[in-house]
DNA sequence: CGCGCATTTGATTTCACTCAAGTGGTGTGG
DNA sequence: CCACACCACTTGAGTGAAATCAAATGCGCG
């Protein structure tokens, strides 16, 4: 799981040794998405104040918990989270999936309670970010404010994805490629994943049964669009990845 | 169609001749959200200047393009409309229904564009919201910008919603009790709808061949929960289509 | 009245699920 | 170091819900 701590290529400033937010702060998605958009020093300065870190958490663990009043969305720095909700059932069915650099928490602005679980799917560093402080930051930073919609539009987008209904092999090319690309985006690989979820989660994620997974990336490893070796991934033929992904990914 | 025209039961200012935004604005569903978050009157008034009624619309007009460059969002004062795409066959697919109300626009602040046409239903008023004033604006105004940011959390939710692997019987009841409850929450009947989508379009909307929802109408109406004629849907046995759409809509 | 279209109904197929039985890796304890 | 157990995963066989294919019905409108 070294591939996936956060290492941004650029230059971090020499660290303090007392701790304070702004330390880390530089190796932080957030703060990094927000200065990448052209936030002044002094704006980024306030917005340090409201950052806490947190983590480590371990597989397993509820970071946040359905249904916990709303206080703050955080973005991962390393390490996956899932979202769940507990079915009638009592059974899991897993949201989403949330890598180094992505910000969780945002849709439970609305209810002002967590509509799911935050959960570790291995060792998790997060930053947090107390939404009324950050809300009442953003009415006086325009760009702050400006991103804050994006994200939100984005997650609408993103959770319109995986509704319609595609093949088992469209799903699980979409989902790979939709990981490669965040990855990507990060400047990780993204041609060698290697998954923190497991099989089951990557099925409940897709709406599909376990096995019904296996034999899919079966299939796709037959095919050579991929090689598989347990939670390592190789996409081997990417242009036809992309094209079983393109209906459901839409680009 | 008369019953969807939107009427709210507060008294209405007298209205001016002079065809001013303030006139109807009154009456404009979105407005009248933030009014009731509290927004005093003069604040009220910067958001009138940003406002433009639009329409009307036809059954089958365009309103929003996929494509085209994001300028607004938009509130539905009455009439009904759909979010569609087209997928790679040219074939359409419904995302979602936007009753009198409801703001349409939002998942286009993430690519400045808008990911979906919005197509009238039936005879459609719109209130417009030029999204860079109102932003400014929200700037301004805490009680706007807290809640655009709820609007946006929601509609992350409701996305959400179609997501999972339900049975047909399941998602037509989600889907009609989804649209009773939004109705109750305008202030309309929530047991005698009037829908202003075909079976197709619903079929596409729910991830269901048009043959599949014509089964499950049947198969409801046989049972006593509800009773059709074309697109007048009687609620009969509510109680049952909310157990059966629990699983869909949580809560 | 008769055409065109939306909707309904019927027959068959198919994809993914379920149930059931392996396989393989990891970790533990003897 | 090996044997065993546990777990995640894979593989196989049969089932089922919804899709597809095909045809009939019914409503709206000229």
């Amino acid at each position: 799981m070294a591939g996936m701590t956060y290492t941004p290529t650029r230059k971090q400033p020499a660290p303090a040794d007392d701790g304070d937010a702004l330390r880390f702060c530089s190796t932080c998605a957030f703060s990094q998405a927000c200065l990448s958009e052209g936030l002044d020093k002094s704006a980024l300065m306030d917005l340090h104040v409201l950052v806490e870190h947190i983590g480590p958490f371990h597989e397993g663990d509820v970071i946040f918990r359905e249904g916990d009043e709303f206080k703050a969305i955080a973005a991962v720095r390393a390490g996956t989270v899932k979202t769940t909700v507990l079915d009638d059932n009592g059974d899991e069915q897993v949201l989403g999936f949330f890598l180094p650099g992505e910000v969780v928490g945002l849709n439970a602005i609305h209810q002002n309670r967590y509509p799911c679980n935050v959960v570790a799917l291995d060792t998790v560093m997060l930053c947090r970010f107390s939404f009324p402080k950050m809300a009442l930051l953003a009415a006086k930073m325009p760009g702050l404010q400006a991103h804050l919609f994006r994200l939100l539009s984005q997650d609408i987008n993103k959770a319109a994805l995986l509704a319609g209904d595609y093949s088992a092999e469209q799903r699980m090319a979409a989902f790979l490629i939709s990981i490669a690309r965040r990855y990507a985006a990060r400047g990780f690989s993204s041609s060698e994943l290697l998954l923190a979820m497991s099989r089951t989660d990557m099925a409940n994620y897709l709406r599909l049964a376990p096995e019904t997974v296996s034999r899919v990336l079966r299939r796709l490893q037959d095919g050579g669009l991929i090689a598989v070796d347990r939670r390592e991934f190789s996409l081997r033929d990417r242009p036809a990845l992309e094209a079983l992904a393109k209906p459901v990914l839409r680009d």
